[in-house]
DNA sequence: TCCCAGGGAGGAT
DNA sequence: ATCCTCCATGGG
């Protein structure tokens, strides 16, 4: 089924700095943005190119260590630069796995545990600051299903609607001073997000006024922008924490979220109670500059390989 | 029905 | 500083 614009390339695993598991990777359920949409193992995504929205899907092949990603997409020729460049980016494919594997893959380090089952699970950054921010607003207190929801619902009855190449329609993430002069009353109506409309709203007002200017918060100390993000209304450490690590890809951020404070209390602190700032400061010590990965790595395994075991109430 | 979801604000200890 | 309660909404 051929499409007009229809268009394809490869990336091989010789182009990427270790191993690969797209598949874990997209699904991890990370905080920044919405989900991909998913058939198979095939992932279909939306992005702005050169101001052009264009309508990708990629899909691997092979091993997690001997792979090829295909890409398709639809779109011009030429879009196919930026759209590598861009893919590179957001899946972290040059980001130094076999040195993170190095570094903590001793039988002492509990982490290491992880790396069998989840080799190749790579961390994705969002591609828009202010999407990053307002997602993992609504992730608080609520479920990845429906933060997700409400996301694609904001996108739809705030966002712009585009054409793609395709013939379909894609609504994009709305634009600070779209969600600025929402209502909250209407707001909540039309997406369910709650209480947390209030944040989402004072956030992209301070942004749309020019008194948060989310792009200065990448030559910030960590200290400095964590400081700054916990002034917004609806943001406190937890949500700071994602969107530093996902919106802005400080890879030393390390959120703490209820999974990893049951992995975290159990792997190093045998059970004794610790309060999440304890496992923030932590986990930010002992990984340094991998302590992003690291709680990628102890979130998907405590949530998707070992939940039982982690549960409130079992013990273990 | 009750409990929980990638928490945070505001208030009381 | 740490602990408590409440906060909308929907899934299991």
């Amino acid at each position: 089924m051929a499409q007009l614009g229809q268009n394809k390339f490869e990336i091989s695993s010789d182009e990427v700095n270790g191993p690969l598991n797209l598949a874990e990777t997209i699904v991890s359920a990370q905080t920044s943005e919405p989900e991909w949409s998913r058939i198979g193992e095939y992932f279909t995504d939306v992005e702005l190119l050169n101001d052009i929205p264009v309508k990708y899907t990629v899909t691997q092949s092979g091993t997690v260590d001997d792979f090829v990603i295909k890409v398709n997409y639809v779109g011009e020729k030429q879009i196919s630069k930026p759209l590598r460049a861009h893919l590179e980016k957001i899946l972290g494919l040059q980001d130094d796995l076999p040195e993170f594997y190095r570094k903590f893959d001793f039988a002492e380090e509990p982490l290491s545990q992880t790396f069998p089952r989840l080799r190749g699970l790579r961390l994705m950054r969002g591609t828009n600051p202010f999407e990053s921010l307002i997602c993992s607003i609504l992730s608080q207190n609520n479920s990845a299903l429906l933060w997700n929801r409400t996301a694609r619902l904001l996108m739809r009855h705030y966002g712009k609607k585009v054409r793609l190449l395709d013939g379909s329609d894609f609504f994009l993430f709305p634009k600070p001073e779209t969600l600025a002069r929402a209502k909250v009353r209407e707001m909540r109506a039309k997406t369910s997000m709650g209480y947390r409309a209030r944040s989402v709203l004072e956030t992209s007002r301070l942004i749309a006024k020019g008194d948060l200017k989310l792009d200065e918060l990448y030559s910030y100390s960590y200290e400095e922008s964590m400081e700054t993000l916990l002034e917004l209304y609806g943001v406190g450490p937890k949500v700071a924490d994602c969107f530093m690590l996902y919106g802005l890809a400080r890879l030393d951020a390390a959120p703490v979220d209820v999974w990893i404070q049951r992995i975290v209390t159990k792997l190093y602190f045998k059970n004794k109670k610790v309060s999440k700032t304890q496992s923030a400061k932590f986990l930010r010590d002992r990984f340094g500059e991998w302590a992003g990965y690291a709680q990628l790595y102890l979130f998907d395994f405590a949530r998707r390989v070992a939940p039982a075991t982690l549960r409130t109430g079992k013990d273990s």
